[in-house]
DNA sequence: AGCACGCCGACT
DNA sequence: GTCGGCGTGCTC
């Protein structure tokens, strides 16, 4: 059977010899043919198509020939449905299966020599892939070493048909510009909305005051934008504080004007909310990480709230960053930015220094007047009072804890368990590092033997680099059980538990023992907590990763802006050695100051955000290969490769993670600025190769790691 | 990933 | 001769 015969009508008689070859086997059975006699669409027959299948070595469109009864739906952006996988014989299409896919550009002609299949079938006419959002997902893939495909399925949630058939109703009017209500307390405040509501890109980088009113300002921002007749997009870490600033807004503008879109609510709410706002009837978004892509129309501004918090990253692949996917909105959609917490990442930092964005940072004043009263209870002092020393808490603390308690609630923060840092100088607690890259030292097997977690180098003769020290402690928690012993101390006070899986949403006024473990603690109803005391801010700081310092500070200073202001009594205690530049950053309550510290000195050790790190993870024999394959840019430093720990049973294995009793391994590879993304193609053709040509076990890829010791 | 291709050993 | 092992390579 030959091409030029499979091609010519089959008259009956080559049927009967078709049908003679499928019954002796000589044939697979044939599926029904009838597109091939089927006209195609007359203008621009080829449809270029995504289809949705996450492999990188298929990270790139395919040409399929448009039946001309698909002319007309099969408009670019579209679902479609395509045969796809299987080889061809004989000429004919055979076999495949139906997966689907987007259409993404219709063509007058392909580059593909071969026979064109055709669509198989128009899912929906709903253009849901828009230029806009592909080019967003291409720019985050391309940052994500990561496949186009996985990136558009974070992208555009699961079609429910019931949801597409709803009317959309029209959108309400732009609303008046709100007063800049808490944003007067800012000096450039007022400045910002107006920019925002004349339709202009403001970035700024919002120390926000403490107290609770960061939501209604957040708030008043997105409004102010919705005046100016564009959308607004707003990330926040998790579904409570999404919940804050959706109430804040609905409070201002009235309901009608913006959805929430959070993991709560259930495949069919969500697709009707993004439909709504795919098709303009909805212009401002509230939302968790998944929000990050939600396609708002004409974007005027793409705000995030607490960037600095682990939950802004995606857990599925290619795991991007919702800072970073916002910041390439901004950029893309000519929209402003504003990247506000009470803490600051030093990604911030760098934005602020590199003049691409503008601080919006209140008076030393106006702080002043928020702010609770800040004390520290070093080490020395803890050892000195032995009458605190059962109750594992020293004098200070205890009195901020009592006489809190005759007032109002009380906070008491708490680090959760399995925070075990390795191993800091015994001396000063500053954490042990490698001599040569700066990675965290720890010790490795029976003979703990010290070696640095990135590089493997061995540590023979460490001393201290911050005070010369020379022993080594392993810094452990106890901290749990202090807060439980607190309880029983206190016996004729409430005393209510906020944790992981068993979060708090708000407390009353009342006097409470609230104790919290970082992330979780309730918002008062009142005017704050009296008092909050921060415990065993050490094993926090100890920990041997590049964002200890600041991850710490940040949580401090989360939970520190719950408390009242110092004129109402509001007392804040933190136990951790006073001279440590966290705890100095708190007490001065001075986040911007720490985070351009921190960006200097990541710059002088090379580190990220300023370099450009990537992991590679997994069998011995992938991280080698996939380091065999690569051609890495020249500028490029391979850190390792490393062993990793294995995942800890019990706790659910993350992407990227060894399963139960496999020993992987990692390397990491870091580059100076300006090539991150010629490391991230660099990894991803190696990746490609490596599928294709089926060389060994799989090796995973991560871009700017965030658990990187 | 599937799935079909092709090129070598045990069987009717 | 032919069936089928799974090593290789492609998917419009």
């Amino acid at each position: 059977m030959s091409e030029a015969g499979a091609s010519e009508r089959p008259g009956g008689e080559q049927l009967a010899l078709i049908r003679a070859a499928v019954r002796e086997r000589k044939l697979p059975k044939a599926r029904p043919r009838t597109w091939r006699d089927a006209p195609l669409a007359e203008r621009l027959p080829v449809a270029r198509v995504l289809v949705d299948k996450g492999l990188v070595h298929l990270d790139r469109c395919f040409d399929y020939a448009v039946p001309a009864g698909l002319d007309a739906e099969a408009q670019p952006g579209v679902r479609v449905r395509v045969r796809f996988g299987a080889g061809q014989r004989d000429g004919r299409r055979e076999g495949g299966g139906l997966v689907n896919g987007y259409v993404v550009e219709r063509r007058a002609d392909s580059d593909f020599t071969g026979v064109l299949a055709p669509l198989a079938q128009v899912l929906s006419p709903e253009p849901v892939l828009t230029p806009e959002l592909l080019a967003l997902c291409r720019a985050v893939a391309d940052r994500c070493a990561g496949a186009l495909a996985d990136v558009v399925r974070l992208a555009i949630p699961p079609r429910m048909a019931k949801a597409e058939r709803a009317p959309t109703p029209e959108p309400p009017p732009p609303p008046e510009p709100p007063a800049p209500g808490g944003w007067s307390r800012y000096p450039h405040g007022a400045a910002f909305l107006t920019a925002l509501a004349k339709g202009r890109a403001p970035r700024a980088v919002w120390t926000a005051l403490p107290g609770p009113r960061w939501p209604d300002e957040l708030a008043t921002a997105l409004a102010a934008t919705l005046a100016g007749g564009r959308g607004a997009l707003a990330v926040l870490p998790d579904g409570r504080a999404a919940a804050r600033v959706d109430a804040a807004l609905t409070e201002l503008l009235g309901p009608g004007h913006h959805v929430l879109l959070t993991a709560d609510s259930g495949p069919e709410q969500r697709y009707r909310r993004w439909l709504a706002i795919h098709r303009g009837a909805v212009r401002c978004v509230v939302g968790t990480r998944a929000a990050m892509f939600a396609p708002v129309r004409s974007l005027g501004l793409a705000a995030i709230w607490d960037d600095g918090d682990a939950a802004h990253r995606d857990d599925h692949a290619p795991q991007p960053h919702a800072r970073d996917v916002l910041l390439l909105r901004a950029t893309q959609e000519n929209a402003g930015l504003l990247l506000g917490g009470h803490a600051h990442t030093a990604e911030a930092a760098r934005l602020v220094r590199g003049g691409w964005a503008r601080p919006l940072v209140p008076e030393r004043e106006t702080f002043r007047a928020a702010a609770p009263l800040l004390r520290t209870v070093g080490d020395h002092d803890q050892a000195r009072d032995e009458a605190a020393r059962s109750a594992r808490l020293p004098t200070l603390a205890w009195q901020a804890l009592r006489e809190g308690l005759a007032r109002g609630p009380v906070l008491v923060q708490v680090p959760r368990r399995g925070y075990a840092p390795r191993l800091a100088c015994d001396r000063c607690r500053e954490p042990a590092r490698c001599a040569g890259c700066h990675g965290p030292l720890a010790s490795v097997g029976a003979d703990e033997e010290l070696r640095c977690g990135w590089c493997g180098t061995a540590e023979r003769s460490w001393h201290c680099g911050e005070c010369g020290g020379r022993r080594l402690r392993a810094v452990v928690i106890g901290a749990r059980r202090t807060a439980e012993e607190l309880g029983r101390a206190f016996p004729s006070v409430p005393v209510r538990a906020s944790g992981r899986d068993h979060v708090l949403a708000t407390v009353p006024d009342q006097p409470a023992l609230v104790v919290s473990t970082p992330g979780a603690e309730p918002v008062p109803e009142g005017p704050g907590y009296a008092a909050v005391l921060l415990l065993d801010g050490w094993a926090l700081l100890g920990r041997p990763d590049l964002r200890a310092g600041e991850e710490t500070l940040r949580r401090w200073l989360n939970a520190a802006a719950l408390a009242r202001g110092r004129h109402d009594g509001g007392v804040v205690v933190v136990t951790a050695e006073p001279t440590l530049r966290p705890v100095q950053s708190l007490v001065r309550w001075d986040p911007e100051g720490h985070a351009l510290r921190e960006l200097a000195d990541r710059e002088t050790l090379g580190f990220p955000p300023v370099s450009r790190m990537a992991a590679v993870t997994g069998l011995p024999e992938a991280v080698a290969g996939l380091l065999a394959v690569a051609e890495l840019p020249p500028s490029a430093e391979v850190l390792g490769p490393v062993p990793l720990p294995e995942t800890p049973a019990g706790r659910p294995r993350r992407t990227g993670e060894p399963p139960p009793g496999e020993q992987w391994e990692r390397a990491l590879i870091r580059v100076p600025p300006g090539a991150g993304g010629a490391l991230a193609l660099a990894l991803k053709t190696a990746q490609a190769h490596r599928l294709t040509h089926r060389e060994g076990p799989p090796a995973w890829v991560r871009m700017d790691p965030d658990d990187i010791g």
